[in-house]
DNA sequence: CTATTCTCGAACCAATCGGTTCGATCCCTC
DNA sequence: GAGGGATCGAACCGATTGGTTCGAGAATAG
């Protein structure tokens, strides 16, 4: 019934190579291998899973949303969770790349810390990102697999940027830092204190506005350049007891 | 949902208004006043929901693991949801008693600060504990009062007593903090670097082993110290910019 | 004892769930 | 134009959902 689906007529079929092997079939693609198809399904499911949460998302709502019969969902996806998992990773890769894509420059040491963690923290306190997590995290007892590639591929992958930044601070000698993993955790912690949980938790009901997302992160660096800045540390003095 | 409107037939009607004051029936408890009852039906949904989460678990599972017919849970409580935030607040209530509990000792700063800071990062990244806020975070959006509530009487009030003892400690001259409240948001940020997260999204399959959570603690408070220990601090060198 | 009343347990409700099936139809390729 | 394959859309499935009703039976109070 003249959806908007059949927007490209015949053109882009070849455009995913069918997979990782060979794909033999000469004409056609083959049930469910329509990339555009598939991205149209992903879309109308994120909107329902955005809105509705994963249990109370019905396949019927991604069905209507989506512009999509049910029984071609169940030729690209077999069920509601692997849509789901599918879309995850979809989700991350995009989250991953914003942030990427914003802390980009040649900044100063100190500079670099602030607006680093600045998007970081705009980014996973924004009103979708931290719905998707509460999603995410709302289903981790069930799926735990995708629970664990969600903190991989975000959480994880932010620490491990850090890292390799107080690395190079480290190799410049603008700070001094004993273990930069430990530090990498504890820095990215504190970009987030006092609001992410709130957030999570819908204590907070408003995105933080960005003067109190620049103050708790120049709160953060300060504290950790106290601790890790240049000279004035040394490390053999470990606790007592 | 939303059918709460003919609930009453037209017995039992006088049994709710007796609310917190005086319950003036002289003999029986009115329908659903039995406090043991309500305790069995809060234990039995207890379960179900941990096992199951929100939206998974059905009425007639905690039916089924309270003991109690169903025609009575609804006479006790007007719906799932009504029995879980009543279920919310108990636990709450167990949760905090666990860490008050668990702090009262005259230990000197530092030691204090690493007891407390165990205590805190056992009890809420126990396995029951991690399940419960999975599963509150995972309705805030349908149920943000819910969850706000939560994080008010659990992390809020832990960050209120860690500021209390840091404010203790500073009169004391043992630190030199500028901003308590902010401080302590720090510190029970640190306490959970590397750790939380990693729970809350499945990533960490196990409880975290006390030398893990001790070595965390530890090196919190080292920086924490580094930071805002006796002298050594000088606050007029606030942020450039 | 009788009268009261609370609970049980099962039947019942309409709605919806995820998932399957199948013929009609559309579009592409030949 | 003909053939073939992918999609549509709707009916259908059994199971289950939150929620209601009601009579039987237990327990208590007078």
């Amino acid at each position: 019934m003249t959806r908007e689906n059949k927007a490209e007529p015949g053109l882009s079929d070849k455009a995913e190579e069918c997979g990782e092997v060979a794909c033999l079939r000469p004409q056609r693609l083959g049930a469910g291998q329509d990339p555009a198809k598939r991205k149209q399904i992903l879309e109308g499911a994120r909107r329902v899973f955005m809105r509705m949460g994963f249990d109370a998302a019905s396949v019927n709502d991604i069905t209507r949303e989506a512009g999509v019969s049910k029984g071609t969902i169940y030729v690209y996806f077999n069920g509601k969770e692997e849509l789901f998992e599918a879309l995850c990773e979809d989700y991350r890769a995009s989250m991953f790349a914003d942030l990427m894509a914003d802390i980009e420059h040649g900044l100063s040491g100190r500079d670099a810390l602030v607006k680093f963690g600045v998007s970081l923290v705009t980014l996973i306190t924004s009103e979708p990102v931290i719905r998707a997590q509460r999603i995410v995290i709302g289903v981790a007892d069930r799926m735990p697999e995708v629970g664990a590639r969600f903190y991989e591929r975000g959480p994880k992958r932010g620490k491990a940027l850090l890292k390799e930044f107080l690395d190079e601070q480290v190799a410049a000698g603008h700070l001094d830092i004993p273990d930069t993993e430990l530090a990498a955790h504890q820095l990215s912690e504190l970009f987030l204190a006092g609001i992410y949980r709130q957030r999570l938790f819908a204590a907070m009901p408003e995105e933080p506005s960005a003067e109190l997302i620049r103050k708790n992160v120049i709160a953060a660096v300060d504290l950790f350049f106290i601790a890790y800045g240049p000279r004035r540390y040394q490390n053999g003095k470990s606790e007592d007891k």
